[in-house]
DNA sequence: TTGAAAGCGTTACCAT
DNA sequence: ATGGTAACGCTTTCAA
C-alpha cells in the first residue's frame, strides 16, 4: 500500500533541515528549540514519518523491549498463575512505553535458543519466574549477559534482584488453621517453589506435623482431580488438604463433588494463589493470597529502576494472608 | 561482567575469515563449505560470539518477532479465553524460532503508540483479536503499512486473513437443545462477538425466539453474578440462559448458589467458548466448544504463511461443538 | 540551536 | 567457496 517507507534522510531534506535535528526532536536528551521541535512533530504526523526501530537500537545499542520468561506447565492447560501475574506486568509497562516478550520454557529443549536471543542483545532486561531448572539457567545467563533482570520467587542463587512471596507465613496460618480447627490427618499437595510452604505448613501444624503427608501433585486441574482419587485411596483417613496452588485445589474439589465428600465437614482443602476463579468456584476455595497482580507491577517497576539506575536494590517481598472462604 | 561483545568484525579478524564468511555460516541462504560452517559454529560457541539482533534487523530490514494485540477486559480480571489461545499460539510459535510480543489494548489510549510502533517496522507479522473499535484500527494500520496480519474472530472489515470460529453454529446448537429440552423463557448473555452468536440462537430457538430476552453482561466472573442477579430480578420466570462466553457462565453458576436457584433444574445454563476451567466447576458447565488452541495454532501458521510467500490465503473456520455437560 | 559526518554491526551484492 | 565493501537508517559527537 504505502509502498516505501519514509527515511529520517528523505524526510529531513523535505523540511530543509538536518537529520540530527530530526532526531533530536524525538528525543528528549537533544537540545533543541521548541518550535523547531514542534514544526518537526507536526510533520511527521502529517507526512507518516515514523523512526525506523531497528536502526535506532543498534544506534543506541539497546531496545526497550522487555522478557518475560516463565516455566511453562503445558499439558495444555492454561497457567492462571502466569496469566494474573502478567495482568500486573502489562498494566504497568502500558504506562512506560515498553514492550512486553513473552516467553514461556520447557524442558532443556530450547534453552540455547533463549541464550542467543539473549546475548544478541534484544532485551533491555528480564523478569524470570523460578521454579525450575531452566530458571536457573536463565538467571546465569543474564548475569553473564549482564542483563538487568529481575526474579520472581525464591532462587538459591540470588537474593537482591527478587520479588518473591511470603510462601512460608502464609502456609504456616493455614497449618495453624487447620489445627485449631480440629483436623486430624493433614495432607500436603505439592507444586512448584515447596520447600517454604511445606516449612511453614509444619511449623503452623505443631504437634500435627509429625502427622503430615507429602503428596506430589502437580500443577492443573486434571492433576488434582487425580491426586484426590489416589489420597483417598492410600489415605482414607485424610481431613485436611494445602494445595501448592489454587488450581490444583479447583481439580480437588471437583474430585471431591464426583466422591461424594463433604467440603468442609469431611474434608478441608485450602489452596495457595488466590487466582480470581477462587472466589467462585463452589464451594468457594480458602486460599493463601498470594497478591500476583501486585507482584507484577513492582517486578517491573524494580526493573525498570535497575535499568534507569545504578541504585540498589534490596528484595522485596509480598505478604501473604490466608482467607478464609467455604473449603476449609 | 562480560564487559564488551565481540562484534563480527573481531570474531572474523580471530578466524582469520571475513565477515562475510562468517555472517553465510549461521544463514541459511548463503553458499559456504559445510567444514568452514561447522569451525565456524564451533568457535562461535567458544568465544561466544553472538550476531547483534538489531544491526541484523536493519540489514536484513525486518524482525522475527510477531506481535498479538488482543483488547484487554482488564477490571483486572485475567482474561482466560486470550490465556489459550495463547497457549496454542505459543506452543506453534516454539517450533518456528520466532518471538511473539503480546499487548494487550484497552480503550483508545494508546493506539497512538501501538501506531508509531506497527509502523516503525518492529513486526513480521501480527495477530489481532478481533472485538473492539481497537481492532479496527489495529487492522487498518496493519493494512497501510503493508504488515502481514491474520485477525482472529470475525471483522466486517477483513474477510480473507481470518481464523473464525463458527459461532452461529454453536448459539444455533445451543438455542436447539434449549427449547427440545423443554425451556421456555431463554435469555441471552451478551459479551463480545455477538451479532452471530445471537443469529444462531434465535434459529435454534425456533419459535422460542420471540420470546428470546437480550441481557447486556460482560466478560468477567463478577459481571456474570451480577448479570444473574438482575436477571432474575428482571424476569423471574427465566429458566435458561445462554452466554456469551464461560467466565460470565461461571459467574452464573456462583450467583445461583447463592440464590439458591437449581442448576440444571429451575435454569439450564450455556457457557461460550468451553476454557479448561470450565470441566471442573460444579455442577459441570455445558458449553459451545471453540477449541482456542486449536485458533491460535492455526493463526500463526496462516501468519507465517503470508510472512514466509505469496500464497493467497482462504479464511479459516473452526468448528464448534455443543458439548453437554451438567449445567443444562 | 543547528548541521556535517562518523559510527553502530550486520547482510548481500559483486568480484575473484 | 570466499572476500571486499556498500548499504541499512538512525544517533551523537564535534564544529559552526
Amino acid at each position: 500500500m504505502t509502498g516505501k517507507k519514509l527515511t529520517i534522510k528523505e524526510f529531513a531534506a523535505q523540511l530543509e533541515v538536518s537529520t540530527a535535528t530530526v532526531s533530536r526532536a524525538f528525543s528528549t536528551r537533544g537540545r533543541i528549540s521548541d518550535v523547531t521541535r514542534e514544526m518537526i512533530i507536526t510533520k511527521a504526523a502529517e507526512l507518516g514519518y515514523h523512526a525506523n526501530i531497528h536502526a535506532s537500537n543498534l544506534s543506541r545499542r539497546g531496545s526497550s523491549t522487555i522478557a518475560l520468561f516463565y516455566p511453562a506447565i503445558s499439558n495444555n492447560e492454561p497457567d492462571y498463575f502466569i496469566t494474573e501475574l502478567l495482568l500486573g506486568i502489562n498494566e504497568t509497562l502500558h504506562h512506560t512505553g515498553k514492550m512486553l516478550q513473552i516467553h514461556p520454557f520447557y524442558n532443556g529443549s530450547n534453552m540455547a535458543f533463549f541464550r542467543d536471543y539473549i546475548l544478541s542483545g534484544v532485551f533491555s532486561g528480564i523478569i524470570i519466574v523460578a521454579g525450575t531448572n531452566g530458571s536457573k539457567e536463565l538467571l546465569s545467563l543474564a548475569k553473564t549477559a549482564n542483563l538487568p533482570y529481575i526474579v520472581i520467587g525464591h532462587m538459591s542463587t540470588e537474593s537482591s534482584r527478587t520479588v518473591v512471596f511470603d510462601n512460608e507465613g502464609g502456609a504456616y496460618q493455614a497449618g495453624k488453621y487447620l489445627r485449631q480447627t480440629g483436623r486430624e490427618h493433614p495432607v500436603y499437595v505439592s507444586g512448584h517453589l515447596d520447600r517454604r510452604k511445606k516449612k511453614g505448613l509444619r511449623s503452623g501444624l505443631g504437634a500435627l506435623a509429625e502427622k503430615l503427608i507429602l503428596f506430589d501433585g502437580g500443577s492443573s486441574l486434571a492433576d488434582g482431580k487425580r491426586a484426590l482419587r489416589t489420597i483417598m485411596q492410600q489415605q482414607p483417613q485424610t481431613d485436611a488438604i494445602l494445595c501448592a496452588n489454587d488450581v490444583l485445589a479447583l481439580g480437588i474439589l471437583k474430585a471431591a463433588h464426583e466422591l461424594k465428600i463433604a467440603i468442609p465437614e469431611q474434608l478441608a482443602v485450602i489452596g495457595f494463589d488466590n487466582i480470581k476463579m477462587s472466589g467462585y468456584s463452589h464451594p468457594a476455595l480458602s486460599t493463601v493470597s498470594l497478591n500476583l497482580f501486585r507482584a507484577g507491577e513492582i517486578a517491573v517497576k524494580q526493573l525498570i529502576k535497575l535499568i534507569d539506575s545504578t541504585e540498589q536494590l534490596r528484595p522485596i517481598k509480598i505478604e501473604s494472608e490466608l482467607i478464609i472462604r467455604e473449603s476449609a
